[in-house]
DNA sequence: ATTATTAGTTAGTGGTGACTAACTCATGCA
DNA sequence: TGCATGAGTTAGTCACCACTAACTAATAAT
């Protein structure tokens, strides 16, 4: 039973969701359990909460849909989780171990080190 | 009350009790409650569980020694702090963010990815 | 000797996020 | 009609790590 904190189970629910979502499908939550592993009742309780946060909203048949702000924390860390993989496959971490710190490391990274870490990259 | 994950606490812990000792302290349960910001009673029991880990042992008069992994492994952290720390200021963050962000970022960062950065900068 | 301070422990609580078991309910199919 | 399947919920559990309240025990101060 991986546990994780508030923080991070949240923005691993929403960058789920948006990846589905670029996945062409109409996420549910029973393709966010596959997707991350987790049980039916976990993603079910996780739902309600994002949704009294007011990240989400469900649809009648059960479609997540990303509020303005949940989509904001989708796309930032999406954002980070494929700049710190390819980051990491760079400077020659092994890929698979490459995509599992930045699943780690796009949690503890914030706006301002990010911003100041691309543009360090970019020179 | 800023809860952690086991991985989080335990280095924590063990990266205080490393920084007393360079400090020229004989470090005990509270002073690393002081440091750390946490009541007596939470460091009582995180002492009784690295002991039980084998990560430190407990003198007489109280003070706390780490054990041969427990001071590879507050070595380990205090050095991805330091490092880490040190990176982000030179790329721009401000400092006590840097800090911050260090004290979040170096329990997420394994070795392969912490030394592939350095010597990534190296060059 | 008495009281205050300090360090540490025990007992009990709260909050979070995962889990299983077992239920409802809708849909598909023989 | 009746059963199987799949999605979702509810109820109850566990693990973890923090907390406060209240205790013991040793030491320092008056």
């Amino acid at each position: 039973m991986r546990n994780m904190n508030k923080k991070e189970s949240r923005e691993d629910y929403l960058e789920a969701i948006l990846q589905l979502e670029k996945e062409g499908k109409n996420p549910k939550s029973i393709d966010v359990a596959n997707k991350l592993g987790f049980s039916k009742p976990s993603v079910s309780i996780a739902v309600k909460k994002l949704k009294q946060e007011g990240l989400i909203s469900v649809k009648e048949d059960g479609e997540l849909v990303l509020s303005d702000i949940g989509r904001r924390i989708a796309e930032n860390t999406l954002e980070k989780h494929e700049f710190l993989t390819s980051f990491f496959i760079k400077i020659g971490v092994d890929p698979q171990s490459a995509e599992d710190q930045a699943c780690e490391i796009e949690h503890a990274i914030n706006e301002e080190t990010f911003q100041k870490l691309k543009e360090f990259l970019d020179k």
